[in-house]
DNA sequence: TTTT
DNA sequence: TTTT
């Protein structure tokens, strides 16, 4: 049955890429998307939305985009449910993103930040349709040696949608 | 910013609606979409996506379709935060329908069910876009005097999206 | 780049089903879908668009869909042009379903037609996500010999999208 | 009926800026979206989709987007015909966006280039969603006394979508 | 060249 | 008639 999302908006944090147990990338990140009306004290609201997806453009995205950026997603609304810590079964909505386009990164006003730009090409081949050219990572991402680590954690690939 | 779903769904209850205080229709609805993949079970699993519409569509919904009725829906996803009974901060994702379709009624492989059909001439020209002739609703509905009673209740209109 | 399309609308003839040199099946099939509103003559007026579909699902829809028959579609804008028999460059807009939704049957409200429905299931598995029962196509149909008959024609998979 | 589509591309040519003898203000622009995968000879093409957008969001397009620039558009499919200079019907497919969003201006990373933003606040406020803060336009354009000069045309309003 |  |  037809269920498609289209998105545009902002990172509100670096995602978060994980592996399955069968070292399968999956990235977890949330949109800002401003709505195009105010509320009744006149002030822009935006809705924060949910956001998942799988493999290689898990890893692109947690690559080349972090928080701030701003991205597009075509992608399928998913439901699902699982039991928290206090045993109550919590339901959740999230948009599985089947591609994504990198429209800008979070520094691309602030001039370039060194680095190697040749590993790009795989990603500006696999889903840089924008012909946007990503940057590296800002300095204090790759200064913390926990943050995304990307080493294999226990998560099941249950929800892996093809 | 770009936020548009279009979902294509059958009705999982019948519409609840509401009224703000200020006399504005409000219903919520829940559409179960199967998706186009098996999971690693091999069974067809469906995603359970909680939608709301406002005004004229809302009381159209809430007239002519029912549990298990197939619509089409057209509208932007919306989150909203609220503290629940114990206190606790509970985050919502669901789409606000901007328009609906009625594709098929619940019982449109039943036969007709007699009832008066002429006040459906409005609905027909604002939203039956589809062509369908919305048939009344099933006799177990009318039989309930509490269900979607349709009386004033309080309820905010902070949500209205325009 | 983002580019997405969904529509659901009545086809305006059966679906024209060709195979390319190497064997692709490919349909066309245009789709009338009806304005949301009135003109200035107070009459609701419809959009035809021109779809193509690849492959199994080409072949799915033009056994189970015909002339009137409802259903969705999700794909993407294509342009090409091309140059017509007096030489002039032409250019046209189409777009390509990435699926399809079977939502009513050209006769589902005229009763059984007979036939052996027993090789649906495939089809049903496939791409009948609507839980619709597919019917057997009407006789006319089946009396003519040469319309979609299926036989490889000279076409190119030059336009081929996946 | 269902008729939804999404874009993000980039404007072949400076929108064209009309108004009808009403003075309701149209613009036509064509978008150049990159597809997503390479054809048989490995290059990346494009889709050319020609779109249409009225009153304050056509102004606003052409004054702030131009030839380059990268918008999103959200709208619908519509179709209509007219008979050509040699009498022959034409049949013509385009979006009519219902709403635009300003991606990146055409020169975004070329430096300022002078001017008065100052009558920007109104466009900010209206369509900006994306927080892009338009630029003047390029100076080119400005020499151009004739290009899109936004005198009155005879074009009719009978397309006007509401 | 258009569907219900 | 096409954009980066």
């Amino acid at each position: 049955m037809l269920n498609r999302t289209v998105l545009v908006g902002r990172l509100t944090k670096d995602p978060e890429l994980r592996y399955t147990a069968n070292g399968v990338a999956v990235a977890n990140f949330t949109l800002a998307v401003n709505r195009p009306f105010s509320n009744q004290q006149g002030e822009r609201e935006a809705d924060f939305i949910n956001c998942v997806i799988w493999r290689k453009q898990a890893e692109n995205l947690a690559s080349y985009m972090g928080k701030g950026s701003m991205v597009g997603v075509d992608g399928r609304i998913q439901t699902r449910s699982f039991d928290n810590q206090e045993g109550k079964r919590i339901f959740m909505t999230e948009v599985v993103a089947e591609s994504v386009q990198f429209l800008e990164s979070r520094n691309s006003n602030q001039g370039k930040q060194g680095g190697q730009p040749g590993n790009t090409s795989n990603q500006a081949q696999q889903s840089n349709q924008g012909g946007y050219q990503p940057q590296q990572q800002s300095q204090s991402k790759e200064q913390n040696p926990f943050e995304d680590s990307g080493e294999p954690v226990d998560l099941s690939d249950d929800d892996l949608p093809f």
